[in-house]
DNA sequence: AAGGCGGGGGA
DNA sequence: TCCCCAGCCTT
């Protein structure tokens, strides 16, 4: 039997194998952004009911740019990275007013819009324009550090070219770029995954280096290691009748644009006192006195927020204003609140107080 | 080049 | 627990 090269391989493989997405039914540049962007840092299943919220709620580019971001981000609530979500919609009006609604066909071009990095702007190249750029993404460095036996440290930003390079070379000889890549993708995603990868049943296992250097487990090499802060996170749930006070958290936050309680942090678990001490200094208010209520743990990537939520019920007209006098607070009801776009750990406490 | 940025799922 | 996911942006 004639040998087939890596290309005929890995489509062949990707038209009986590829899971049935609703964005590989479209060739609209609109949707296949949208999709990439939600699939950033995502898993397909996490992703996939966002994804037909937003087609629904925003049909088109138009739609998207002419929302507010705010409108955005609550569609995006629960997704996290939630600046995906505010350069989607910085993005989508980049387009509407530099392209006149039309996405441009180049890499290069694509590159230069908002939240468009390496990986999508080759994604949106090869899928939506037939543009023969190669993604490099967490699965393209697993499969082709396994099957070309590339040791470089794929947490170095050099790295990235290598196996750009490694790519590019690969799919020289095709004509379809855009399943290419998305073979690739789905080929590290259900077969040669970061455990028990199903190599027996990849396409691509004769000539693996790793198969026959038994190094399956050892590439790719990452050696980075994230660091994990532990912050105490206190929020002063401000009560009166039925209004709640909350924040609306500044640019360059953790949850930017996104709503919360007013709050206090530490780095270390401080004693009731301190937390006295400087919730009076901060907030200047009259004596008030405090409820303690519940605690959530929230976990992040690089986080680690053990959260404490303060109730304080306020009886005096004249505190409230006082209150409410800071910048970025706002009274509002638990149904406007509801409505605002707002993290997982206040949805905790939110869901905890039903 | 390094660090910040969510949340969830698998082993 | 630890690791990783169709990464990007700022410094």
């Amino acid at each position: 039997m004639e040998q087939q090269n890596f290309s005929e391989l890995i489509l062949s493989w990707y038209a009986s194998h590829q899971r049935d997405l609703p964005w590989r039914k479209t060739s609209s540049p609109y949707k296949i952004w949208l999709s990439e962007v939600i699939l950033q840092q995502t898993r397909v299943a996490q992703g996939l009911s966002y994804y037909e919220r937003f087609i629904e709620r925003f049909p088109t580019i138009h739609s998207l740019a002419t929302a507010t971001e705010e409108e955005v981000l609550k569609e995006w609530e629960g997704l996290g990275y939630y600046s995906r979500a505010r350069n989607l919609h910085a993005c989508a009006n980049q387009v509407v007013q530099n392209y006149a609604g039309e996405f441009p066909r180049s890499y290069q071009e694509l590159l230069n819009l908002k939240g468009i990095g390496h990986y999508t702007a080759a994604a949106i190249a090869s899928i939506a324009f037939n543009k023969k750029v190669p993604v490099v993404d967490g699965n393209v460095y697993r499969l082709l550090a396994r099957y070309l036996g590339i040791h470089d440290d794929i947490s170095q930003t050099k790295s990235r070219l290598i196996f750009f390079e490694a790519a590019a070379e690969l799919m020289k000889d095709t004509d379809n770029p855009g399943d290419f890549n998305q073979a690739m993708m789905e080929l590290g995603a259900t077969i040669c995954t970061p455990k028990n990868s199903l190599c027996h049943q990849c396409p691509l296992q004769q000539k693996c280096y790793a198969i026959h250097h038994n190094k399956i487990s050892h590439l790719p090499v990452k050696l980075k290691k994230v660091k994990v802060k532990t912050v105490y996170s206190y929020y002063f749930v401000f009560m009166k009748n039925e209004e709640f006070i909350i924040s609306l958290r500044g640019p360059n936050s953790t949850y930017a644009g996104m709503y919360d309680f007013p709050q206090l942090e530490w780095n270390k678990k401080p004693s009731w006192e301190a937390i006295h001490d400087t919730f009076y200094e901060k907030l200047s208010v009259d004596k008030v006195s405090f409820r303690v209520g519940p605690s959530f743990k929230h976990i992040l990537t690089h986080r680690k927020i053990y959260a404490t939520f303060v109730e304080v019920e306020i009886n005096s007209q004249s505190t409230w204003e006082t209150i409410l006098q800071r910048e970025n607070f706002q009274a509002v009801t638990k149904a406007t609140f509801t409505s605002l776009p707002k993290s997982n750990l206040i949805g905790k406490y939110l869901n905890y107080k039903k």
